[in-house]
DNA sequence: TTTGTAAGTGAATGAACATTCATTTATATT
DNA sequence: AATATAAATGAATGTTCATTCACTTACAAA
């Protein structure tokens, strides 16, 4: 039997994502994406069942990848500090090496397309409210839900990494991350967590 | 000559986010619409050029509405606990009065067709500059730049209002935001803001 | 009451859409 | 070398799309 070029694939992949960083999901049409990709359209329906697919299999490699890296050297027995800023570290690395997978991720995120049955939950969960609950019961960090604990220490992360994205932000000019930007921040984020 | 039907836009209007929210951009067809809001297809054309002119004109009205009450008894010149509660306070109470515009919104957000040249440049800007300077000024707020104020400040607190809407939140289970969880959240985020 | 005008319409148009299918191609196995 | 099989294709299908147009309707001004 023929092999399965491997190349294919991951064209199809790279420009879906592309395309839809570019011009949104409505810009986005199998036809557009195969002369994109080059190969026919029929090939598409070869490796994904249809355009559905196509999204929630991308959305999941993508977290995938993700988790993959923003776990790495990561355990939830790590102290607040160190754990938190290697979090930051990894989830950083990632977004500035593909920042296209991560355009894609937010824009799909926040679209109704997350409700999908086929949409895999997050892998980091157990490891991250195991994280969180070790340092509260070490005294690292004030009790507090989850979700609040999520919010101050990833969300600011999150908006800073889009502001550093953007050509412009809404402030006015340009505004660029740095090791020592990120690290004031840490140290601020850190303030706002302990006890 | 005939008068404009007010209803008719108003229906429009909202029938366009109810089904961007549910089914995405690529959700929105313009029959579709014509039919949900109960006109016909081309009455759409009379108040928007087109699909990207009716897509451009939805954000530029609900960003102007929500600066509008954000803004509300607010001024650069208040303390930074002051003017910040107040801020958190009038934005919940849009968004909660008003969930459908808020998703839109941040769904238009993370989207490519915020680059468009149509939208509208924030009007808050001017304003929320002022007030972090001038807290800075009276050394209520620790030197750094604006972005970083408003990832801490304000991406803390949209990542909290996200969940709250959401009907479980990554960590596992709901999440409901109150009065008490705000404050809360606000002591935390002032002692990471604090020189 | 008539008239001018913008609001509002349903049906039509051609383009673009997702998906399928009959066929060809490449390769691993025999 | 022959065979089996999955990969890959270009053209075709029927549907839905955004937009337009000839027409009707409602109302303010005359």
């Amino acid at each position: 039997m023929r092999i399965r070029d491997e190349n294919k694939e991951a064209s199809i992949r790279e420009k879906a994502m592309e395309m839809i960083v570019n011009e949104g999901f409505d810009g986005l049409s199998m036809q557009k994406l195969a002369k994109a990709a080059g190969v026919s359209p029929a090939t598409i329906y070869i490796y994904y069942k249809n355009r559905e697919d196509l999204l929630t299999q991308l959305y999941n490699e993508v977290q995938e990848k993700f988790a993959e890296v923003a776990l790495r050297r990561f355990n939830p027995e790590l102290s607040l500090e160190e754990g938190l800023w290697l979090q930051w570290k990894n989830r950083m690395k990632f977004i500035l090496e593909y920042p296209v997978y991560f355009q894609f991720f937010e824009q799909f995120r926040n679209s109704p397309l997350i409700n999908h049955k086929d949409i895999q939950k997050n892998e980091f969960r157990e490891n991250m409210k195991n994280f969180v609950l070790n340092a509260i019961k070490r005294g690292e960090l004030a009790k507090m839900e989850p979700e609040i604990f999520w919010a101050v220490a990833y969300g600011s992360f999150y908006t800073v990494v889009k502001f550093h994205l953007q050509e412009k932000t809404m402030m006015g000019g340009p505004f660029k991350m740095t090791d020592t930007k990120m690290k004031q921040m840490l140290q601020m984020v850190l303030k706002a967590l302990k006890p």
